[in-house]
DNA sequence: GCCTTCATGTAATGAGTTACATGATTCT
DNA sequence: AGAATCATGTAACTCATTACATGAAGGC
């Protein structure tokens, strides 16, 4: 489905995934796999043949390497971040979210802001998170033009359609807005 | 991102959008391109490497067929749903909702809501909305159990990420079961 | 020794993306 | 006539999907 919403780097959501878990920990494609299917994760593929050679992509790009330790006993291949990997994640972490993510699902978007906590302060997670509910009530309000004027020539359940979408967009501005004023205020506590 | 969620016929969810679309109105690419990027169905790419070879696909299968009409003046070829088009796109919209497609996005379901009201009875819309609420309150079962359990191991934005979904499952859920019995009333009625 | 699970991979396929190509039509 | 827009298409590339292949470890 399009981009990961990448403007620099330009790696899948599902690559960007791995290297946010591999963040969080250092890990097998495996591992990967089974967290991928135990977890609200759920959303990505647990298929060996997306996850395997997104790792391969992850480490000829040299975001990645095995961990230091090889392989323990069993045949287990580790993977942790390295330091420029680290660097890609955090830029993409701090890409200014866009009124196409936020038209083409949230999914890429949420995925960067579940990361966050892993290696940013929270004063950017409250800067992201307005920049966000920003976008979200600018696509609202066209959304809501849109409904007005075609409400005629769309059959009820499109109309339902559109006015449950707006909904969820405008409960999701407001949580992000609320979100938000808790990290600036988690911010100024330390 | 997988599948549109169909279960017998295996068509892209851009297919079943066009085929939709040529539901309330014979269209040519170009006017289905128009519509992309005008109307909220912006979801959809406008990009001609997707819509035309969409198109051929449909035309292949024998779901749509140009318009009787014939290109006028300007050479724009309008297209109409065929017999067995009508046929396996209302079989599409009567497919069960999976929990996989809850997983996946909702986009494709609620698409499929949205074009019900073309071409389906108010009973079997209110159906499909039952069915959809089970569906999202079984799931968002399976997240708060998550939730609760891991929510130590997670970085603060994490649990936000996820307690933010949950809301917004909830919510659809309850929207789903409202509209459900406006849709149940609205068969009575007639 | 055999079977299951662990663990990684590859091949074929399908579909979307970007970017370019190609005529036809209308406007000025 | 020249420019802009209409309208359809194709080519190269990327990535996910399904399904199959392969081998090693450990239980019985």
């Amino acid at each position: 489905m399009k981009n990961a919403g990448s403007t620099a780097s330009t790696e899948s959501l599902l690559g960007f995934a791995i290297l946010g878990m591999l963040h969080a920990r250092p890990q097998s494609g495996y591992d990967l796999r089974k967290a991928f299917v135990a977890t609200p994760m759920r959303l990505f593929s647990d298929s060996p043949g997306a996850i395997y050679p997104a790792l391969r992509r992850l480490r000829v790009r040299g975001w990645i390497q095995p961990t230091a330790g090889g392989h323990s006993s069993r045949k287990r291949e580790a993977f942790e971040p390295t330091r420029t990997g680290t660097r890609s994640f955090r830029a993409w972490l701090q890409e200014p979210v866009t009124r196409e993510q936020v038209v083409w699902g949230m999914e890429g978007t949420m995925l960067r802001f579940g990361f966050m906590g892993l290696i940013l302060p929270a004063m950017r997670t409250a800067a992201f998170l307005e920049s966000l509910a920003r976008e979200i009530e600018a696509y609202v309000v066209e959304l809501k033009r849109y409904h007005a004027a075609a409400a005629s020539g769309m059959p009820l359940t499109g109309r339902l359609a559109l006015g449950s979408g707006i909904d969820s967009y405008r409960t999701q501005a407001r949580w992000a807005r609320q979100a938000a004023g808790q990290f600036k205020k988690e911010a100024k506590r330390r």
